[in-house]
DNA sequence: GCAAAAGTGTTGCTATTACACCCATGC
DNA sequence: GCATGGGTGTAATAGCAACACTTTTGC
């Protein structure tokens, strides 16, 4: 390969997408054909790409998902580095990186970033290969060690969510605490008690409710709220807690 | 150089031993002697190495810990991965570089750890170097970028010892309560209650009082105590919780 | 006998849990 | 008018914070 990346580095993106209802991965489409026509397997891995030279760790990250999102500034962590040497030494990944024109023999470091967006608010655009949003529960397997980094990447973000305000970012600016509060049940596997999480919300001073209510939906319309980064900057002690 | 090695790729742990009283942290001295015998500049430095071929990142951690204390088997755990394209461009880097054989213009990202010991149960055996302990607190500046990797370090440390069990990887096997309590108290740089924090001991079921005192000390002898892991696994829930 | 650290309980306050019904809208 | 999700309060309990004096040992 000459595109002026490191052989043995690359990073790993891990993109959480809420969609009101679920928590949601992007996934490429890992599609292998012989010569002939016909598939040698079809599978999914993370969206990932070796880091190139000049650019920090954080800068491939940014990168990588400006281009298969086409969104630039949003949340980006990076948690976790794998390396173990045997890591693409699987037979698919061999034949992949063969038909990509990597060397199969190298040995791999990945940087594992996780990323937080709202899927209304992504084209998937990455035309090359077919990116897709796919059910985190309905993973089961991954290409190459890619279910690993997932998991490892879930953990992190389940971590780091109940101290930090995270759950804005999987939501658009304007939301209802009905879709707030699924964000922590589908990240943390839990049920809230209605009443009890808008008793806690009510004592947060950054989560301020608009001059606005839903439009068009066959109920009564909810109150939308919006996350004032500049209100939580100004009041954050360091027992931020919203572990339920 | 032909040791073996990756170029590009190094694991630096950041070594924290708890000596009843302070954090330490275990460096080494960084000397740097020109042919006519004078001392170019003298700093410190993480203890670091590179990565081995055929050698997963745990292993080459762990390999980098036993020799630099003789240790095996002691916690250790990967914080965060450090990229940066400038980050060895400093000019005593270079020079050092230059001096132990490694090319200074190659690109090294390093993997960092952190480890966990009791600072007399550590035979620092480190002879090419002199490794040595230091006061958390007064350390100012490092070799490198180091300082920027253990101040990550003690972050990562920060958040994980709230919800983990780290504590006892800091202490002998026998302790002190006044001892645990020390060590959430210089972690977490907070004062804590003895007699809130007695409260709440009291009630965790794995961490059990032998039949044991201290002995030889100009005071009231304190009770003994040990961490028994297998009760801790056996009765752990998701919400430990040892933040103050 | 004194210096040093060990050990011990109570009270007020705050936070957490559990729980059930009426409301506004679109169709 | 019915289906859908929005919105609301109370009481019991558990956990947390603040606080001061006596005990045991070595010297």
């Amino acid at each position: 390969m000459n595109d002026n990346t490191i052989p043995n580095l690359s990073v790993d993106c891990v993109i959480f997408g809420f969609d009101s209802e679920k928590l949601n991965v992007l996934l490429l489409e890992r599609k292998l054909d012989a010569q002939n026509g016909e598939t040698i397997f079809c599978d999914h891995t993370l969206v990932g790409h070796h880091v190139r030279t000049g650019e920090t760790l954080d800068e491939s990250a940014a990168r990588i998902l400006k281009e298969t999102t086409g969104l630039s500034n949003i949340y980006l962590e990076q948690f976790y580095t794998f390396g173990n040497p045997d890591r693409l030494k699987k037979t698919r990944a061999k034949l992949w990186l063969e038909s990509i024109g990597r060397n199969p023999e190298t040995r791999v470091i990945s940087i594992g970033y996780f990323s937080l967006v709202n899927v209304n608010s992504v084209h998937v655009s990455y035309t090359e290969r077919h990116a897709k949003w796919f059910d985190l529960k309905e993973i089961d397997d991954l290409g190459f060690d890619h279910k690993e980094i997932l998991n490892k990447a879930l953990e992190a973000l389940q971590t780091k969510i109940k101290t930090n305000p995270l759950a804005f970012e999987l939501l658009p600016q304007k939301f209802t605490l009905s879709h707030l509060q699924k964000i922590y049940e589908v990240v943390l596997g839990i049920e809230i008690d209605k009443r009890n999480f808008r008793k806690k919300v009510s004592q947060v001073p950054y989560i301020v409710p608009l001059k606005e209510k839903q439009q068009k939906v066959s109920h009564k319309p909810a109150q939308l709220y919006m996350f004032s980064r500049d209100i939580f900057e100004a009041t954050k002690k360091k027992d931020f807690n919203f572990s339920f």
